[in-house]
DNA sequence: TCAGATAGTTACCATGAGTAACTATTAGGT
DNA sequence: ACCTAATAGTTACTCATGGTAACTATCTGA
């Protein structure tokens, strides 16, 4: 098999087993991988609009909205005022902070729990080859 | 930040762009993802039963039955007489696989046109290191 | 031979995502 | 300053994907 065509394989071969786990993390907290994705995202960047998730995270707009008012109902997250008027701008609540930490802990052991054996080298290579195949789809989809 | 974690940030961050545009492509022949991995199996092994099928994508049996009645009535797959009756062997239909040599050809071009730039050693390196970390995925949830 | 294991299905529910059509607000060109 | 176009977000609706529980049919092995 050409290893291009091994690549993808193998990338779709690992996600399932991995959300998997990861919602199982995320469970403890009523939590599902799309909120967390957004909470990860504020952990980060501190505020965000829902378009600039809407863009990072490559989901429509509707969806965006969604999984933030599932997250401003568990007062995980709140608003913000902004300059314009039209956007909704969030933040993590402090009690959306101490999840995320606790989360974060959680999920880093399970991370370099199932890393292990793999050296420092080799993941930033597999970082930097999927940031690079990123940026090809984005770039091609413009 | 901890190269083991944006592993997996990375990880996903390349999920969502990667996946809508392969649905692009398999919109086409009206298929979606969850169906081209059945098909995508099939070229490679011939014939399978759901159980296999099951284990391999880590996807529970209910959803597999689903999926490969959708790709029956479309008439890209079809079952044969296996020894155990309890089994429900499939395997693809003259038209399945006509419709999977083109896709596969389609699927091909696009993915050597989104890893244009990562060399061969890079791409086989980011696969052993993916599929190591399956492997620690499903030795660990036994 | 029959109890337990295995393969698959049915019914039901949850999650995540998309499109179309809409409102509210802002920015920019004239 | 005004009005059009663009932008941000929402609502309503639908679809795709996946899970659990409970079931039937078949096979295996003590």
């Amino acid at each position: 098999m050409e290893s291009y065509r091994k690549f993808f394989h193998q990338y779709f071969l690992l996600y399932r087993p991995f959300i998997s786990d990861l919602n199982r993390l995320l469970n403890e907290y009523d939590l599902h991988y799309s909120q967390w994705s957004i909470m990860y995202y504020l952990e980060m960047y501190e505020s965000v609009t829902l378009v600039e998730l809407s863009k990072h995270l490559y989901v429509e707009k509707p969806t965006i909205t969604r999984t933030v008012n599932s997250l401003i109902k568990l007062q995980y997250v709140e608003q913000i005022k902004g300059r314009d008027n039209r956007e909704k701008r969030i933040q993590l609540s402090p009690r959306g902070k101490e999840i995320t930490a606790i989360l974060r802990k959680n999920i880093d052991e399970y991370e370099q729990d199932i890393m292990t054996g793999i050296s420092p080298e080799q993941q930033a290579e597999v970082i930097e080859v999927m940031d690079q195949i990123r940026s090809m789809i984005i770039k091609r989809g413009v």
